[in-house]
DNA sequence: CGAATTTCAGTGGAACTGAAATTT
DNA sequence: CAAATTTCAGTTACACTGAAATTC
């Protein structure tokens, strides 16, 4: 895709443009974390329970915006990697809590520096308050969402 | 998804927030594409079309970031809605030549009422002069963009 | 020859749906 | 009873890969 050539009309549609982008962040963080064997859930999963603790997978399907059920899989796998612990809760035994190991707080440190420098390589042409404006602006969308479907 | 309770690390970190704003952008246009019957895709390929006339698949890929491969099952799609006319090119016999029908001109008209719609929607938050901020940071990005795969 | 185009036959990550089983 | 949680078994849209056949 070469953005000079893509429709004039569509370069101007900001839901267009922020696919776009977003498919440029995405790839940008991917061939990073690629690099280190990780993905961008596995940094968000471990992101959440290094800020707020040990939680349900219902509560950290909610704060990370990955599915429930997408969410079992991905428990899976950072658990048989010793990155995560999943134990029944005893207060609600419909839950699992999971918390972040030693392990996963270390793969964290290491996913966390790699996640920075996408970061700079993708908004290498803003400056640092252009940066922050971006951000401010998407943020302001975001919570005013209209209603979404499951998480 | 809530927002307020995503981790304040991932709410600052542009590709986390980009990732989502695209989301919820690419929900709130296929929710009122599907309305009537229709798709991004098809949005694009019309816009390309309509705005600079027809062209072989390989140069329609490249213009609206779909893949050729995805290009030539959208083709057949909208070909068979009488929406578009594939036809061989005479002058350089490896090509197609997509051309828009006069039905698919009044699909464009519907489609792009339609996408509008979606644009104000997700845009409520914003004001004009944001709105045209927000494209313009994004658009900046995607201009001085490292190199992508194929589309 | 190399390069571009179309097409087919896939893969893979991701969002999402529906439902069953369990527990509150 | 309704509601929440976990889990399984899918589907779908989409980006992407690799290769074959054709033509420039």
């Amino acid at each position: 895709m070469d953005i000079e050539e893509a429709p004039a009309r569509l370069r101007r549609l900001p839901s267009w443009v922020v696919s776009q982008a977003a498919l440029l962040a995405q790839r940008t963080v991917n061939e990073r974390l690629g690099a280190v064997g990780g993905h961008r859930r596995e940094f968000s999963l471990l992101t959440a329970l290094d800020e707020s603790g040990p939680d349900s997978q219902a509560a950290l399907s909610r704060r990370c915006g990955i599915d429930r059920s997408d969410m079992v899989a991905l428990v899976n796998d950072l658990a048989r990697a010793g990155l995560v612990e999943r134990r029944p809760d005893d207060a609600d035994r419909r839950r699992n809590v999971v918390s972040l190991t030693p392990a996963g707080r270390e793969r964290l440190q290491t996913l966390g520096e790699v996640v920075a420098a996408a970061q700079d390589e993708l908004l290498a042409p803003l400056s640092p308050s252009e940066r922050d404006r971006l951000v401010a602006l998407l943020a302001t969308v975001l919570e005013h969402r209209p209603p979404a479907p499951s998480g």
